[in-house]
DNA sequence: CCAAAAGTGTTTATGATACACCCATGA
DNA sequence: TCATGGGTGTATCATAAACACTTTTGG
């Protein structure tokens, strides 16, 4: 069978958000109680339907925008599901993004009208449709982009100390890190600028804040740097 | 806004595959020539459009084998292409696969019929829409996927020699390997099998075949084993 | 003064890279 | 016999991993 012209068979697209935030100790994912048919009342990722003049990445954003009120945030397409009966009302192809929010910064503009939670990643509820399957793939999709691009800076607050940074490689990867490598290792790539201040929340003695130097990032990489974790 | 019941706009979902193979010195594109408005008698990727009752895997699937003749290929969700205007008659999103083929044992299935070329990737004519974008991505993940996941003896016929395994990472990664390294690196896997044949074609001493063994790789893959290149 | 987390170097092991010669054969 | 590609090993270098003690300070 030869395609000879443009064919009527149009479908319902949809858009996933998996949202991860960290809290210090843990991978979050933020998911909100489905407040429509089917599947109403369920644990669900933010989702939303693709309109007929915007992008998918637009859409992505306005979906994240408007169930939640987050904006500026990163984001990153997975990939597209299209399972027949994925959703049992209507053919609906989904395309899956997923966003890393810096819980501390953002937290007031996540206003709970929407009746959003942040759940730990190791202990989900259960949630309707694929959207498990979704949540795994972004998991191992974010694995593999913090170990190769400096995406974990999202996760954190601007200033953040070598603990916090260490705690979230774990949490994303799943084990634990000794602590005097991975500092030599984020040291040998001289990309953090230290601050003459201290964060004393976790410790007597307090631990130096960082920031991640974004322009030497780009600079680095321009002239072959490839970020590694 | 919230979200609250399902909404009506329905577009056209189009697939596209980006068709890779090997021809003992490059990596090659199976490229059409368009038969259809718009851009007619351009060259363009493998396209179709979804129906209703199938789901992207299959329908990708469904795409080449209509448009090739081939079947049982490796075939991998790249991912959604969504932009307002990328086709100008009307707004279409475009799901992105690539497939690996082994070209010699299929190339008697590849009827011509279809006005189909083979193309040098670093060579390739102007594509229609954003075809370019997805050759790029689909090259970037066959780099990635080709050094974590032995998918490249996809693109090798059952019996290959040491060198043609080499030449194919070679193109793939776009670098020459020294070869005492290389043949070190894969008998250090210890995934193929040395066949009791040799390839004369392209010596007088010929050179020895191997198999690779999937059903080994399989088992050292549920013991932790990564393949990598 | 002590509990709790911060900070810091060296040694060892492993894997990556660089490098050159002999072999087998058909023409 | 010789031109062509096939096959092989060792030494060096770089990166990763293992590992333990001292410092600071608020309570």
């Amino acid at each position: 069978m030869k395609i000879t012209e443009y064919n009527e068979t149009k479908i319902q697209v949809a858009l996933d958000c998996i949202i991860f935030g960290f809290d210090q100790e843990q991978l979050k994912l933020l998911l909100i109680k489905r407040d429509f048919e089917p599947e109403k009342g369920k644990w669900s990722l933010m989702g939303g339907f693709l309109k007929a003049k915007e992008s998918l990445d637009e859409a992505a954003v306005r979906v994240l925008h408007s169930l939640t009120g987050l904006s500026h945030v990163y984001m990153e397409q997975l990939s597209a599901f299209g399972g027949v009966n994925r959703d049992p009302v209507e053919r609906t192809v989904s395309i899956a993004y997923y966003a890393l929010i810096n819980i501390q910064e953002h937290n007031h503009e996540l206003s709970n009208d929407f009746g959003a939670k942040w759940f730990d990643v190791e202990d989900l509820p259960h949630l309707i449709f694929d959207h498990m399957d979704m949540v795994q793939e972004a998991i191992s999709r974010l694995r593999y982009k913090a170990s190769v691009k400096p995406v974990g800076f999202e996760l954190l607050p601007e200033k953040f100390t070598m603990r916090q940074l260490q705690k979230l490689y774990e949490a994303i990867h799943g084990r634990k890190i000794d602590k005097r490598n991975f500092v030599k290792k984020i040291n040998s790539m001289d990309l953090l600028i230290k601050q003459n201040e201290k964060d004393k929340n976790s410790s007597k003695k307090g631990s130096f804040l960082y920031k991640f130097d974004k322009t030497k990032y780009n600079r680095k990489s321009e002239n072959g740097f490839t970020f590694g974790i």
